[in-house]
DNA sequence: AATGAATGAGTGTTCATTCAT
DNA sequence: GATGAATGAACACTCATTCAT
């Protein structure tokens, strides 16, 4: 019944979705609706948090914490941009409807997205770590870094969903070359490579453009420069 | 009345903007409205046309040609987020709520996008060539690269047209060094300055203080590697 | 309009009116309903109003207040009943639908009927004064007659307005002889005889039982008893 | 089970109470509700029989038919007053509800009022009888007189259900005096004393002074005339 | 004997849209 | 050229009523 929902409010948005619809999609009366999910509100929040648990978890569960930090980015914004690629009306449900329609439904999604940008910025700051230096950045430039990152990868998710034959993996090797590296380095040459798919969740998006070694990430990650 | 409707859509949304609100905003009667614009699709059509050429106008005339490509990246980046601070209805209308309510508006503002992407790209390039290196960038990797920098821009737009006490300057160095240096190079210590005010558009952004060169952003840009 | 309103409350009931039979009984639209009076609450607020005050009007107008007591509260009785029996419906509205759909309509109507009461309580004061009596009664008495004569007279108006062939003048001699004689004198073979009609406005009733002089009544009056 | 709806259709009003709640509080199902009484129309008229059948009972078992007529009259009242006192919803449903909610309902409850009425003519015939004057009152004159009285009683019971503070036995003796005696007595300083209590039917009303003659009530009955 | 689960039909209310002037 | 007045169509929501068990 959720399922219908949010099929229906992905596509028409919160507005133009009407109960009628979204029974008749999930095959039950519309009173039934009413007599689990009261009202067309409550629904709506019930579709943004089942979708925003389905997407935190997912990249929570992509993002394994034994690796190292950008491999855990990598891994992070694979699921991400698979679940997203695999969740399309989920994805518009949370990233464009909640945020057009009303503060309650954007507070909503405002919640967990500071979560998953918390989460990025602790990563940086362990890749940090990692990297043996106490590079001058500030708690809060980090904050705003993560914000970025975040951001790049939601209008990438955007962009992925829009336009055919763009893989998850494809998606995730961009942000990460432009995130990682940055476009200096780029233009030097420098690129950071995706690792081998072995270690990717099973089943995840077949073919990926990449498949060389991981030396080249190593290095590039712990030194992409020199 | 055009004003009234961008405003009006910006904050209500396109379905709970009532034309009756529009109206009265405007502060002529209904049916003239009728008259101008035929229906409320064409009307909010209408808004998005002239705000996405607002938008590309004000960016195209931040970045000037005769620049460096990182300096023109910097200074269409400001003029974008000093456009974007300073509508942020048209900004909502083009960026949320475009794309929110139905393909036809979504298509509408695609296209505009399309340019800006394909602009970028024509810079990130520039920035390639300048660097003396052809670096094996193929066209559609630098295409994803231009779509994850205009992605994390508009992202960064919205979230300083919510988070008060972001300037515009403040955004566009921000997305500079994260996009231009990367997060490998930041973590290293190494970032991108931004240029003096002064070659700056006249009347982007009201005052800020005044000086020469462009040292530091230059030796940033060029020496990122060392 | 509000005309379809009253008919339709008082013949359906507040509940089971709906906005569609009112507004297709009044020839107009459901819309235009809800463009002049806001909501179904407010419709049935200015449906009791306009009786209410229709009433009120009548009442007073029947009661020429240059009569004694007796003949003013005669006439004010005519007036009543004629009119509750002109307008069934507008008295199905006052007395029996506003007093059973929500304590809004209720303390409307019971609003202008504690005028009433204070109108009667005042005419048997007169009363009193005319008989040149002091008579013990308190304020507190009176007010409890004059409540058990209005609604004697309401409960006689809903007797009327169902039975056939009962006339605003037989209810209102009814009344008198109930109310100003008592059924121990009436046992006693003394009536009270309700003035002749010429002095009725015109139009009121066709034809009354009681054609005579008003000796007996003013006899009546001022010494029912002896 | 009855209980509860009499106390729903009292509290709520026919419309306004759904099935949901009546079964609720009666503590079963719905569908038993309708498994014993078939429809919501059905269950109301199940409850205005029942009610109509209590307060009639009441009334008669109040009203000792070997007492004279003017004390039959006392004391059904009192008995009426303090059964619709004691059964606010029951009496809501009778006279609010029943005659507001279609002619079927109407109709049920107007069945029991000719009874009524038919009793109280008969009380008043009686009262003729005894009074040993054959007076002229038309059979006609006597109904409209009984119409008159028992109307005055519902709105009394009506009055004091409202009214806090008013005692059954109260109600009863301002009804007394009003129809008994009349106006006309009252003004000149004629009342009917209500009867010593002692000669109440056990258990009607808690407490009270008791006493013994019936002097002060039987002098005012027999000679309100001098 | 009793009910959890489900629905058809209808409610008040709103809004984009259009005439007659 | 401009509008006051009006509406058709739709929507969220509710409730009496009924199966399958």
């Amino acid at each position: 019944m959720l399922d219908a929902a949010v099929r229906t409010f992905g596509q028409r948005g919160y507005m133009a979705a009407s109960m009628d619809e979204i029974a008749e999609l999930a095959g039950v009366s519309k009173p039934l609706v009413y007599l689990y999910l009261n009202s067309k509100e409550d629904l709506f929040t019930a579709c943004i948090r089942r979708e925003a648990k389905a997407l935190t978890e997912a990249v929570r569960a992509g993002a394994r914490p034994d690796l190292p930090a950008d491999r855990q980015l990598w891994s992070g914004l694979t699921a991400f941009f698979t679940h997203t690629a695999r969740n399309p009306d989920g994805w518009a449900v949370l990233h464009l409807q909640a945020r057009t329609h009303g503060e309650v439904f954007a507070a909503e999604v405002a919640e967990v997205r500071t979560e998953i940008v918390a989460f990025v910025t602790q990563l940086i700051l362990a890749a940090a770590r990692e990297a043996h230096r106490d590079p001058d950045l500030r708690e809060r430039e980090v904050a705003g870094l993560a914000e970025a990152l975040v951001g790049a990868a939601e209008s990438l998710a955007d962009w992925a969903n829009t336009t055919p034959g763009v893989t998850a993996r494809q998606s995730a090797a961009t942000l990460m070359n432009f995130a990682w590296m940055g476009l200096g380095d780029l233009m030097a040459g420098r690129h950071w490579t995706p690792p081998d798919e072995s270690d990717e969740p099973a089943g995840t998006d077949g073919g990926g453009p990449h498949g060389a070694g991981v030396t080249a990430a190593q290095a590039g990650r712990t030194s992409p420069v020199r």
